[in-house]
DNA sequence: GGAATAAGGTTGCCTACGAAACTAATTCGG
DNA sequence: CCGAATTAGTTTCGTAGGCAACCTTATTCC
């Protein structure tokens, strides 16, 4: 029963050291995971629009438009017109993202590699399908309860109380 | 083999979906999972260092030190100095934030409870000693590298060749 | 056809972290 | 005892991501 919160720290703490690790190791060709993450997604389905890359990303909007943003300021990345619905951009790989996300792949591959060297293959996917059960159950939680809908902007900065319960 | 990646990705979605959850349920109170956490262990060593508080949060000191900058700056904390060292300040909690404390715990393990109720305690156990290991041969790889020594500043910008391998 | 609504993006503000560079204080070696 | 190395913290800069509040187009629905 304690070590339930020991689950969530430790996902925190492999999630952020295995950032860190990856970031030293791709620092020199000047992205990052979350990039090159951006990268394969968009050579996957090119010319999507930023709501259909932040849908499968699994991320807000904003944030992957600030992504896309650092994107296409490092020339990996170009935003066109789309020709029908003067609303939304078209997202399309230049030239050298594509070498790049090679390179960036093996990396990634290593890394995992050397980070998971001790693993039996078993225990591994073990883990993979707990960790999938655990982030769809998340999902869900996330979902149901989208932050108070639209329009009721009622009460702007009042701190709801509440402090001292359980 | 190939989802030696997914691996990867999954420890980092169910992170980043795991805090969104937290921070949701506790942003009335002023706190996020950071925050809380280090209010948790500078509970538990009353009167540490940054230095101290950086090293058990596995941190970056420039990190921890904005961390507490926050808490310091919600009235959780306070930066008191040292009698005989006049380079540290001692980290000690104020009264409120031992109840809010205590009410992030409970929210903690209710999240943690509710997102991982679909899994037999023995999973959820196996899980947690995989990313254990996990953990530590990160731990050892960040260390076994921490970023060419101290001064040798020698080569600037000069990017280490290796661009189209693999 | 015109107003209401929805969809696509962007901007502003905030937290979280890491890397590097810098200041001040302390310790160490000779 | 003094200068060099170490240690404690901070500041600056950059990336990542969430939330809220907009514009701007498209759609829809009277």
């Amino acid at each position: 029963m304690e070590d339930l919160r020991d689950f969530g720290f430790l996902v925190s703490d492999v999630a952020r050291l295995l950032r860190t690790e990856f970031d030293r190791r791709v620092r020199h060709l000047g992205l990052t995971r979350s990039q090159w993450l951006a990268l394969t997604r968009i050579y996957r389905q090119p010319g999507c629009t930023l709501s259909e890359l932040a849908e499968t990303m699994e991320m807000e909007k904003a944030s992957t438009g600030k992504l896309v943003d650092r994107l296409e300021a490092n020339g990996f990345v170009v935003r066109e017109a789309d020709g029908s619905d003067r609303r939304m951009k078209r997202i399309r790989l230049t030239g050298e993202a594509e070498a790049i996300e090679r390179t960036m792949r093996g990396i990634a591959l290593d890394t995992l590699q050397e980070a998971l060297a001790a693993l039996p293959d078993r225990e591994r996917e073990h883990a993979v399908e707990t960790l999938l059960k655990v982030k769809a159950s998340l999902q869900e939680m996330l979902q149901n309860r989208p932050r108070a809908a639209s329009h009721p902007r009622a009460n702007g900065l009042s701190a709801p109380s509440e402090v001292a319960s359980r």
